[in-house]
DNA sequence: CTGTTAGCGCTTTCAT
DNA sequence: ATGAAAGCGCTAACAG
C-alpha cells in the first residue's frame, strides 16, 4: 500500500510532489508550475503550495526531473587539468555563478589524450546536459566534431582565435603573448626564451605570438623555446632555467607559459646569483597572486579567469533563455602587468628597426 | 507510436535498454542485469549483450537509473574553499580514483555560513547520493546532526582530533603544528608569530597545537596570534607580516598556516632587508610547490592531500561495498620539511627547559 | 489557470 | 538464470 499520498512529516521519508498537492488541495502537476513557472499559476494558490512546499521541507528530486523533462539540469565543464593554478580562479566563477541559478555543475578531468576527450563528451551528451563549458585541450577531429553537434549550448573558454563550435569566451592567447614578448624586447632583452609546459592549444597560440613578435624585430631562434609536455609548476620552471642556460648561456630573458614557472625561474635566478632584472628578464602569464609581491615583482599578463567563469555561465543561462541570446565569441582582454622582473633600465643593443 | 523498441543507429536518436534488449533478443533486465551484475548472466549470453551495448554505443541513462533504483551514483564534496590552492591536490586525488569507478562528484562550496552548509547537505541527502565528503570549515549543530542522520556513507576530510560522524581521513593538525612550531624553537627563533587567514577547524586545532609548544618552552604570547579572516594567498601573508613587524616589531619567526603565507612572507622580508633564515624564520603549512624552491627555499609541513582525496572516495567505496569495511579513521601522517628558511645557526639565548 | 493522462528509461520485486 | 509486471517522482501534452 502506497502512502506517497497521505501526509507525513517524518524525518527519513521522503516528500513528494503528490504529498504536498494533498496537503495544499491541488493537483501534483499545479505544485510541479508553482515551482518552476510561477506565472503560470494564480497568486494565491501560488502563495499557498509554496508555503506548503516549505512546511513539508519538500526538495524536488532531481532524478526525476530529469527523467520527465528530458533536461537534467546540469552544466558539464571540460577541463584539461586541475594541475594548474590558474583553473582555480575559473573554477571559483563558475561556481559563483551558478550558485544563483538552479544550474549545478559536472566537472570532467580528461585523463590525457583526445579519446578520452571525446568519451567524456559522449557521455556528458548522453544525460541531457543543460550546457557544455569546454576547456579545450587538443579538440581533435572527433572532439570537434561532438562540440558541432551537441544537443545542448556549448561555450568554448580561453581562445579566440578559432571559429568556435557556438559560443566562446575568453581572450586573444596570440596578442597577449606577443604583447609581452615585445615588451620584453622593447626593455632592451635580446635572446628571449620561450618557457612552458603542456603544450595545448593557447600555449601553443602564445607560441605564435612570441615567435612573431621575434620575427618582427628579427631576434627569433627556435632553439630557444624550451619545452616539457608536463604540469607547469615552480619545480619545472627552476629546472628549465638551468636547461635554458646550459643550451643557451646568452639567454637574457623568458617569457613563461605561466606565473608558476616564472616563479621557479625567479628563483633558480636569485639562487644562481643571476640578477634579475638585469641580468635576466622575466614574464610570466595569468598574473597569479603571488607574482604581485614577489621580490622582484613579477611581469605577467593579467588574464580574466573569475570573470571567464563567471560569464561562461551567463551565457549558457542566456543561451537555454531563448531571450538575449548572447554573442558568438566574448573577448574578455587581458592587460601586461609590467612590474620588476622585467624593468632594466639599460639596452645593450640597439633595436633593429622592422616594419 | 513508439519506436524505442525498434532498432536503429541514427545519431540523435537515444537507444534505450530495449533498444540493445530487442537487438539481443532478451528482456531488458536482463541486459540491465549484464551491465550492472555481470554474474547473475550466463556467460555466452552476457558476452553477446555486451557485444551488442557497444555496436549500438548504448549508453546508460543515469537519471532513470537513479530514479528506478533511488540511488543517483554520485558523491558530493563540501568544500570550504576553492580559494586555497592546497584544494587541488585533493581535487585530483578525489578526480584520479572516481575515474575507475563509476561514481561521479558533485561539488558544493558552502556560501561561508553554516546555515548555507547545512542547506547544501540536505540538497545531497535529497537526491541520494552514493557517499558524501565532508571537508568541513564550521560544522555547527545542524552540519553535525546531519552528518549523524545521513542516508549514506560520510567520510569527512583533514583533521582527526574529533570524533567523525562516521569515518575520516587526514591527519593531525594539531600534532603537525605542534611540530613545526617545535622545530622554530629548536632553530633558535622565541618570538614566532602564527599567522592565518580564514580560522577554520583545521586552523584551530593548528592553533592549539602552536600554543600547546610555545607554552610548554615558556615562550607563548597571544599577541604573536596575527589573523583576519580571509582567504589565505602570498599578497596577504606579505601584508601579515607588515604588520606583525609594527605591531611585535622582536619577532624573529612565524608559523604560518599556509605556504601562500609563507610565500608572501618571505618575499616581504627580502623586500625589507630581513635575512630569513638569520633575522626571521619561516615555516609553512602544506609544502606547495613553490616552498621547495624557493629561494631560500621554504620549511613546510607535508600533508599528503592527493592521496587523502584518493582514498577518501575509496573509502566509500569500499563503504558501499560492505566487504572489507574501511576502518573509521585513517591518519595519512605529515612530514615536517626542514629546509632552508629555518635553518638558522645560531641560537641566541638559551632555551628554558620544561617538562 | 488547473487538471488528466501517459509516459521518461530504468530497476525492483516476484515469478518461473 | 531469465522474465513480467509495476512503479520510482516528475513533467509534457493535451483538455477543459
Amino acid at each position: 500500500m502506497r502512502s506517497n499520498t497521505r501526509r507525513r512529516r517524518q524525518r527519513l521519508e521522503k516528500i513528494t510532489l503528490s504529498d504536498v498537492a494533498a496537503e495544499a488541495g491541488v493537483s501534483a502537476i499545479t505544485v510541479s508550475r508553482a515551482l518552476r513557472e510561477p506565472d503560470k499559476v494564480s497568486p494565491p494558490l501560488r502563495e499557498a503550495i509554496l508555503e506548503t512546499v516549505k512546511r513539508l521541507g519538500y526538495v524536488p528530486d532531481l532524478a526525476a526531473r530529469a527523467l520527465a523533462s528530458r533536461n537534467s539540469g546540469f552544466v558539464g565543464v571540460m577541463s584539461p587539468g586541475l594541475t594548474n593554478y590558474s583553473f582555480m580562479a575559473l573554477m571559483r566563477g563558475i561556481e559563483d555563478r551558478v550558485r544563483s541559478s538552479d544550474l549545478r555543475i559536472q566537472y570532467a578531468v580528461p585523463d590525457n589524450d583526445v579519446d578520452d576527450e571525446a568519451r567524456q563528451l559522449r557521455f556528458f551528451f548522453s544525460q541531457n546536459p543543460a550546457g557544455i563549458i569546454y576547456i579545450g585541450t587538443e579538440r581533435g577531429e572527433a572532439v570537434r566534431d561532438l562540440l558541432h553537434k551537441a544537443p545542448c549550448p556549448v561555450v568554448e573558454v580561453m581562445d579566440l582565435s578559432d571559429e568556435p563550435a557556438e559560443m566562446a569566451i575568453g581572450i586573444d592567447h596570440r596578442r597577449a603573448a606577443e604583447v609581452a614578448t615585445r615588451h620584453l624586447i622593447d626593455q632592451g632583452y635580446r635572446r628571449i626564451a620561450l618557457v612552458g609546459g603542456r603544450w595545448d592549444i593557447r600555449a601553443r597560440r602564445r607560441h605564435e605570438g612570441y615567435r612573431s613578435a621575434l620575427m618582427q624585430a628579427g631576434l627569433f631562434d627556435p632553439s630557444l623555446v624550451i619545452a616539457v609536455d608536463g604540469h607547469t609548476s615552480a619545480s619545472l620552471g627552476a629546472q628549465l632555467l638551468e636547461r635554458l642556460l646550459q643550451e643557451h648561456p646568452d639567454a637574457d630573458g623568458a617569457f613563461c607559459q605561466n606565473d608558476d614557472l616564472a616563479l621557479g625561474m625567479l628563483f633558480e635566478c636569485q639562487r644562481r646569483g643571476l640578477n634579475v632584472p638585469e641580468d635576466f628578464g622575466i614574464c610570466g602569464f595569468n598574473d597569479l597572486d603571488p607574482s604581485g609581491v614577489a621580490c622582484p615583482s613579477l611581469t605577467s599578463v593579467r588574464v580574466p579567469r573569475y570573470e571567464i567563469g563567471y560569464r561562461a555561465i551567463d551565457m549558457l543561462i542566456r543561451a537555454a533563455g531563448n531571450v538575449n541570446p548572447p554573442p558568438a565569441k566574448v573577448d574578455l582582454g587581458f592587460q601586461l602587468m609590467e612590474r620588476q622582473s622585467t624593468a632594466r633600465t639599460k639596452v645593450p643593443i640597439a633595436l633593429p628597426i622592422t616594419a
